[in-house]
DNA sequence: TCATTTTTGAAATTGAATTTCAATTTCATT
DNA sequence: AATGAAATTGAAATTCAATTTCAAAAATGA
């Protein structure tokens, strides 16, 4: 349970446990995924429609801040949220179709990565890899949709 | 000679070639580098003061289409655009204190990109690959300050 | 309960990107 | 050189997500 996590941590740093933050972030995580800011607000009014935009705003960005979240800026400008996966980084394969998003991770290119850096003597923080393409299934659709 | 290529190009396309075009596409292209429309803007006005700003970002977005410029947009936020590389693609080390970036290519990555997307049965159009994080320069600088 | 601090949510603001539209310019044709 | 249809220009307006403001409400702990 996450949420035992996120109350304690909301404790330490002297912030308050509300009945709107518990409700987000139940909704985040059942949600799963890489939602909009919209898509999680719809979801939310659903549960509750007293809880306001700028509160699942600001939730999502203590979220966060506190490592619970991770914030994505893919190639169509909209900010997305995923929860956070646990010590691992991975990185995306998008359809431009469907707009599915696929994860993967690869250790080759990330040790290829840093080779890079090492030789442009640069320290890395943090990097993102997008592959923006079509998936089987909007392939298969395009081709019967062409005869 | 970029100019006569671009003329030759908007007369085929139906378009018309003026004066704003061209010093725009004179600019951009002295300029060089990863530039936001107002810093090329900026740069524009100091030529022909009567040069508009819509102008400027209409015809970048022009010079995008016709393969001209490549439009970037890394995690600042703000479009950049670039004088497109001929033949060859590349991608990016950024430097998140000056701002300064490193072109790269790795035909490795590469192909590992290509083998991903197979294995998951997509069809890729483009990719991006960024790495983020301090340049040489701008380390040294932070290790003096902090003493 | 009381006092202090934080949070909430509606509304306002920001800032880049994009669109609108009347005036101007281009350019093929006289 | 003059004409006129079509494209372009540039200032202003609009869009849209992201962010800030601020007064009212809620949480915490003494
Ligand atoms: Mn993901
Ligand atoms: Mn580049
Ligand atoms: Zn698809
Ligand atoms: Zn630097």
């Amino acid at each position: 349970m996450k949420l035992n996590q996120f109350k304690a941590r909301i404790y330490k740093e002297g912030l308050k446990s509300t009945r709107q933050r518990e409700e987000i972030l139940n909704t985040f995580l059942n949600l799963s995924g890489h939602k909009s800011l919209s898509q999680i607000f719809s979801q939310v009014v659903k549960a509750d429609p007293k809880i306001g935009y700028t509160t699942v705003y600001r939730t999502l960005r203590l979220l966060t801040r506190l490592g619970l979240a991770t914030q994505r800026k893919f190639a169509d400008g909209e900010t997305r949220y995923e929860p956070t996966s646990e010590g691992t980084h991975h990185d995306h394969l998008i359809c431009l179709d469907c707009g599915k998003i696929i994860e993967f991770e690869d250790q080759t290119i990330e040790a290829l990565q840093r080779g890079i850096a090492q030789r442009h003597r640069f320290k890395i923080f943090h990097h993102r890899m997008e592959l923006y393409g079509q998936c089987e299934t909007c392939r298969r659709k395009k081709r019967i949709a062409h005869r």
